[in-house]
DNA sequence: AAGAAACTAAGGAAATTCCCTAAATGATCA
DNA sequence: TGATCATTTAGGGAATTTCCTTAGTTTCTT
């Protein structure tokens, strides 16, 4: 039975004790470091080569994101569980982009903490529920103002040369580079995409871009 | 104690008859109609009023999702539920863009469908966990290939009059329009476009556009 | 009050969009 | 097979927008 290394990263003195007192109890968890700083973060991590590192995000300094990315770039094998005292999006998207396993909130009952570090450890990312509600609900609430024809998609309407121009548009290429791209002239182009907008009722690129985003089209 | 008036749909007679079988069994819910496509299901729904429908999706001629329109445009108190044999992200949003309040597999168990019943009964929306697995996938998987900026949010390199430019931008007003709305010249919108795309290294208003979805501008 | 940052806007060249027209090409069906 | 219809191609030229520089005015900041 081999032990799970864990370093605790936090600035706030009482919190990292409460941390260390929770995991200490669990049998194959052994707390190799509790730092205060990203920096401090990144010589333990050099030094014992731990399993998970337990990482507040609002650190002085470098943030939890940063020490994360820095960490992560030099050891990818080390996984790293996000903390945080509320639900931000943005943070959890950067937190995820530099490559952390897992976010968990400061609210969270000692199990909970827990089975995230096991989830981690594991290799298997780990969010709390308030999360997950949190993200489905942007979903949610974006569907219901969404206004999709449900009769017919629209895909339908456009034709095969038509939806691959409209895709290299909505990525921000300019008719011109889809010319030399689809070696046709920069005219043809620029019918297709007229004809584009005449059909969908759109009245600018800028209408192309967010229709492909609405209808999803870039993932087809 | 009053009582639930459910209606179910379902094309596939066995199917139905193990739908009825279920929340039979349930002491407050009372089937009021048991139906096999989407024309039925509007005929019952005006006959008896209905708390919840329960209605399958692939159903022949009229969807479940048009049926489903079709009720909450003439009884928008009624709460459907809708099924599926699989989870279809785009169905899902359609389903969420007519007033549907739920929708669960119909791999589900017996008591996740009473538990989601009650909960649409409730006028609380109610979506099986694969589905709420599945849009926080989405949005990991995006968070990975993010790439985002962590060392600042660019919002801060942008003035507020800017922000404001870049927003209408992202929705598809002309720059002529966002002059008309804020009272100044175009020259001077055009001035804030280019700036804007200077200081993020964009090269297109259809950049912009991107810039504007990737950072979630709209929503702050 | 001085200096910096933000907002405003003109000029004019360069590029793109808009709209119409029309010739090839290709697919489909009687 | 040849007729028909949809698709793809592209030119012309007016209309509009973008690009970039310069510069006056207003609003913070210290």
């Amino acid at each position: 039975m081999n032990q799970t290394k864990i370093i605790i990263v936090d600035d706030h003195g009482l919190f990292r004790e409460g941390l260390v007192s929770i995991f200490s109890s669990v049998e194959n968890f052994s707390i190799v470091a509790s730092v205060g700083s990203g920096e401090e973060a990144i010589n333990a991590a050099n030094k014992f080569k731990p399993d998970v590192i337990v990482m507040d995000i609002m650190l002085p300094n470098m943030s939890g994101i940063e020490a994360t990315k820095w960490i992560k770039d030099q050891w990818p094998d080390v996984k790293v569980l996000l903390l945080s005292m509320e639900v931000n999006l943005d943070l959890i998207e950067k937190g995820i982009s530099v490559g952390a396993l897992g976010y968990m909130l400061k609210t969270a009952e000692r199990d909970e903490l827990i089975a995230a570090v096991q989830d981690t450890a594991k290799g298997e990312k780990h969010f709390s529920d308030e999360i997950q509600k949190l993200i489905f609900d942007r979903f949610y609430q974006k569907s219901l103002k969404s206004q999709k024809d449900i009769s017919q998609t629209k895909e339908q309407v456009l034709t095969k040369r038509e939806l691959e121009i409209i895709k290299l548009v909505a990525k921000g290429t300019s008719n011109k580079e889809i010319a030399d791209k689809l070696f046709i002239s920069q005219k043809t182009v620029d019918a297709h995409v007229y004809n584009i907008q005449t059909k969908l009722h759109l009245k600018s690129k800028v209408d192309i871009v967010n229709y492909v985003h609405q209808e999803n089209l870039l993932s087809s």
